[in-house]
DNA sequence: ATGCCCCAAATCCTATAGGAACGCGGGCCA
DNA sequence: TGGCCCGCGTTCCTATAGGATTTGGGGCAT
């Protein structure tokens, strides 16, 4: 509004000319997961424009790519919503889900772990250690983030570029669920030692054990949320 | 181009008034079907939009949906092309991932089964009967829609919302390898047997059942598919 | 007081216009 | 004859404008 060329490219930049779209969708993607843009709320299409102070061209392209993640819905001509916050029987349904996809990642990853792909799954439960843990969400941030690229990673090793899009179909939601249904980290010295028992049994290289392990993890998430039991 | 108000509504339609990017999304969905878009062409947005006489802005939006699907693929900023062909080991990649999720939908599908549920099954089953299957698209058409419908309805089934999202986004990969990958119908004998069979065990009630006879399917049609050995 | 109607603002949806970059072919020069 | 440069067309990308519809509120009649 008030620069005289807001959307120009920087010029400093090395290559990522264009692509605003993208950056609009980087941009929603980070606000529904930071909380601003809360669950159930609208999402009008000329207003997130104005805020981002672009056309509401590429904010309906951004919303089209964003609808299929399940983060938004779109109803018709009314409009984009936030989709509604998780309730028990949604949760237990993406757990279900996660028990059937996730485990399978982790036998073909561990059958198929490349030395780099090991290197990476450290650096993930490294970083999951060394993470503050604190009460705001900018503090533990970077302990979800590295929880979800470690689950993320298990799916990329497993070569399996169908499984993969499966895992990220599901990957959305599970970072969601954390933000909205959980109480902060509550559960790190656990859920640490959980992903330790993963990668130890990957570098075992026994895929039945990872596959297992994995099991153990996923079912203990869901017993420790269910404990909590944040809302209905 | 000619016709003074081409994207106008249809008067007498019931209700579907609006919804002209998602027009777009379906005739771009049938093309890429019936082959008239073949893999690896490039998908023009404003020629596109002039074949079907619609503006460019409608066109952008079915692509981005179109895109998470994995039919088409975008390339930052030189725009769209239909995806490749499949690769004898994208096939592999498909099947391995089928025989992951399929038996589990089959499983709580069965132990969730409701009347309408399986009667839907039933007719899909006798859909795949009584299709013709002449060796032109047109005529094995409902063939393929019957089929896909069958393991649509099993995923539906489920009652997991994110299990059957998952399958979704293998569901047109399926579609497509089927147009593309095989030469016409020549399992259909055996693929209906083995699709009575799974839903012989549905009617049993038996859960593990219905998903070993899910896994004996998918393989069944890997064994076939290898046999036949289209191209590489 | 309550219900109905009309108007206005906001919103979605599509079309059109213009700017920038990539690819390609022809012409020019060494 | 071969290589280089430049102009043209195509395409993508964004912005702006206008038509159609829904929603909310105020005023009026009963």
């Amino acid at each position: 509004m008030s620069e005289p060329s807001p959307a120009v490219a920087r010029p400093g930049f090395p290559v990522s000319r264009q692509v605003l779209a993208d950056h609009v969708y980087e941009a929603l993607l980070e606000w529904l997961m930071d909380g601003r843009l809360k669950p159930g709320a609208a999402v009008s299409i000329d207003g997130m424009a104005r805020e981002l102070d672009v056309s509401p061209t590429p904010v309906r392209e951004a919303l089209a790519r964003l609808e299929h993640t399940g983060m938004v819905r779109r109803v018709a001509l009314k409009g984009y919503r936030v989709a509604p916050v998780f309730t028990r029987e949604d949760f237990a349904e993406l757990m279900e889900a996660r028990l059937s996809i996730e485990p399978v990642n982790a036998r073909l990853a561990c059958a198929r772990m490349t030395p780099e792909g090991l290197e990476a799954l450290k650096q993930a439960v490294e970083d999951l250690k060394t993470a503050p843990r604190g009460g705001t969400f900018a503090e533990y941030r970077s302990y979800l983030e590295a929880d979800e690229r470690f689950h993320q990673l298990i799916a990329a090793q497993a070569s399996n570029q169908f499984l993969l899009a499966a895992y990220n179909t599901l990957g959305g939601q599970i970072q969601r669920f954390r933000l909205f249904g959980g109480v902060g980290i509550t559960d790190a010295e656990q859920a640490i030692s959980e992903h330790q028992a993963v990668l130890d049994a990957m570098m075992s290289g026994d895929p039945e054990k990872a596959a297992q392990k994995m099991v153990d993890h996923v079912e203990k998430v869901r017993g420790r949320a269910i404990a909590d039991a944040p809302e209905e």
